[in-house]
DNA sequence: TAAAAAAACTAATAAGTGTTAGTTTTGTGA
DNA sequence: TCACAAAACTAACACTTATTAGTTTTTTTA
């Protein structure tokens, strides 16, 4: 019937992984079939076949590239030659907007990893273990230089992802607060607390 | 072939919800099939419907028991009198221990209440939404005491709310860190923050 | 120990899954 | 305009899904 309509910068296979990144978020991966996906793009599900390799290929593919954004920017802020605590409201910050711009994807990657085939599942693992680790290594870092209190940098590192994860609950409810309110709020009470005294 | 084992205190069907949310946790609802759920009980899947109405059953009663423990704990400790501070620091702990014991349970309403039915899909959704408003009003009237900053209370509930679900990522990593200093790490993180100064 | 109830079993159903083969339509460059 | 390539289509495949019917085994009760 119609053909996959491909935007100006980005192939056809872009238009099916952007669109199963949105069907992937709102009802999961095993929960849309290739068949949902072609009728939401306009096409039958076997003409899919022409762009994409398999259903998983898609997943990979999304939870890969997010994996990949995470970091590049966590080793260009490690390079940077700003204070730690600095250092650390970068991350947040990109965090912060990475969920905002590429909320499907970044949810997808959060939410639907189990369902990746190996080697990718272990892979995938094996990147997002390295990730926390250096992030636990530059809290670590802080204390030594007094610049954080004498806190357990591991829960601590978990306590800001998890959090920052947490911008996913904001996407229901972003009309009455803008994203830079959200990250001032957010940062301040990461770093700073929320009680007086 | 063997016969469902109840446990001293619980049903067959108990013993079939546990299972389950142990199995929905581990590999999603849609990624759990009858037959793999009876398979880890030890029985054939048409078995189970002698105990249960049918897998969707499974997911509610999770999904339900959850909202409702969450939402008596939250009920008593606003009737309880003490400071606001220390009724947010009750709730965190709550949170903090039914994630702990209950992890499967809570884990599972937490990521796959979307594939509820209606209208338990509505229903569920507006309990929780509920359940965020009050505690967005526990926070409003601490900052009206001056017991918190002059901070934004939804997004500090949100903060909150997402780095305590964040103890999922725990679970992993239970070996070197007890609840006790997670417990406490954590409260200090979110009601006082990490930075000196 | 015999009767009744509970819970297992086998077998089958209808619907849905990802994916492939083969064919027709559509768009493009000579 | 004609040939070639890209991308759509229809139809089918082998398999899995939740669930039901009907039957047999096991357990409980009297």
């Amino acid at each position: 019937m119609s053909k996959i309509v491909a935007s100006k910068n980005g192939t056809k296979k872009d238009v099916i992984i952007k669109k199963a990144a949105s069907l992937f978020r709102k009802k999961g991966f095993k929960g849309t079939s290739m068949r949902e996906l072609a009728e939401n793009i306009g096409v039958e599900a076997s003409s899919l076949y022409n762009h994409i390799g398999s259903k998983s290929e898609l997943l990979q593919h999304i939870c890969f590239k997010v994996a990949n954004d995470f970091m590049l920017q966590l080793h260009e802020t490690e390079k940077s030659e700003i204070s730690t605590t600095l250092k650390l409201e970068k991350l947040i910050r990109f965090h912060i907007h990475m969920m905002m711009d590429g909320y499907d994807e970044v949810f997808v990657a959060n939410h639907e990893w189990k369902q990746l085939e190996e080697p990718f599942l272990s892979n995938f693992l094996t990147q997002r273990k390295l990730y926390e680790s250096r992030m636990i290594e530059l809290v670590k870092k802080g204390i030594q230089q007094k610049e954080f209190k004498n806190i357990h940098p591991h829960v601590a590192v978990f306590t800001i992802l998890s959090a920052v994860r947490g911008l996913e609950l904001w996407q229901r409810h972003k009309k009455n607060v803008s994203i830079k309110e959200i990250e001032t709020n957010m940062i301040n009470h990461l770093l700073y607390g929320i009680a007086n005294q």
